[in-house]
DNA sequence: CAACATCTATTAGCATGCACACTATTTTTG
DNA sequence: CAAAAATAGTGTGCATGCTAATAGATGTTG
């Protein structure tokens, strides 16, 4: 099989690709593509400890700590720790988030719109259970 | 849209779960996924440029020199100037590279058929053409 | 021919993303 | 209860992947 044709190389291509649609959009923000998307998540989930958000970004837990300093070192988020368990901490974003929030989420709809609109609904469910069976089990 | 359902997330989700597929079966042969399938790229195109290879990959021009900074370090590929234009490389597979030719092609081709299998030729060209609309334009 | 622009590859700096190992805490188990 | 196992988060080291800036060589243009 040809390079160009490997799927792996296609989706690692495309995947890059549309980061880099948000990014041209967040720059200016002052954020990354990763750190957009887990604000994002928290937008979702506020206070949610980082095996949570590791679990819901699917990034390693180590890659969830970089990306929690730096969110942290930047005024976006802030961890506490959980007096229920000592261990465990819990991620809250700052009041710098919630007033950027309607901006992001407004960046994040454009972006994702984008894309949507180059499918017919039932184009997209086909496309989502394609990704889906190439999913597992590998 | 719920954060899970962002397309450019699966999709990177999804990336890096087939990278893991062929670092997996590469790991014994001491190669990273990414010098995995430069390799292969070079297989198809010995002798190129890194300028050609930058353009092959879809990877910048940076991020190659590193990929053949470990290359060369570890014995696979071997830089040499190229007499027609002192600005220019020429990027040639060394004697390891191709006695492990078969091997890794080997690798190549099997785990393109794991996901090659799971689709008919039918749904194969409709998936391409999907991820061929989101490629361009953003 | 000389000034300028372009093209080659690279370096430096940063942010992911991962495997591995580690500490602290909690839970389980004998 | 004490020992072992599991869990939460982090530190280290490495390999991408990117932007911006750089050095050298070639092309272009006045």
């Amino acid at each position: 099989m040809r390079f160009e044709d490997c799927l792996c190389f296609q989706l690692a291509c495309l995947s890059r690709s549309l980061s880099r649609t948000y990014r041209d959009r967040i720059a200016p923000h002052g954020l990354t593509q990763a750190q957009f998307f887990m604000l994002i998540a928290l937008y979702e989930e506020d206070g949610a400890p980082p095996s949570r958000l590791s679990q819901k970004t699917r990034l390693d837990r180590p890659t969830v700590t970089g990306l929690l300093d730096r969110l942290e070192r930047d005024g976006w988020v802030e961890r506490r720790s959980d007096p229920a368990d000592r261990r465990s901490l819990r991620v809250f974003l700052t009041a710098k988030a919630w007033r950027h929030q309607e901006s992001l989420c407004a960046v994040y709809e454009e972006v994702n719109g984008l894309f949507m609109e180059k499918f017919s609904p039932e184009e997209w469910q086909a496309f989502r259970a394609f990704l889906d069976r190439l999913r597992d089990d590998h």
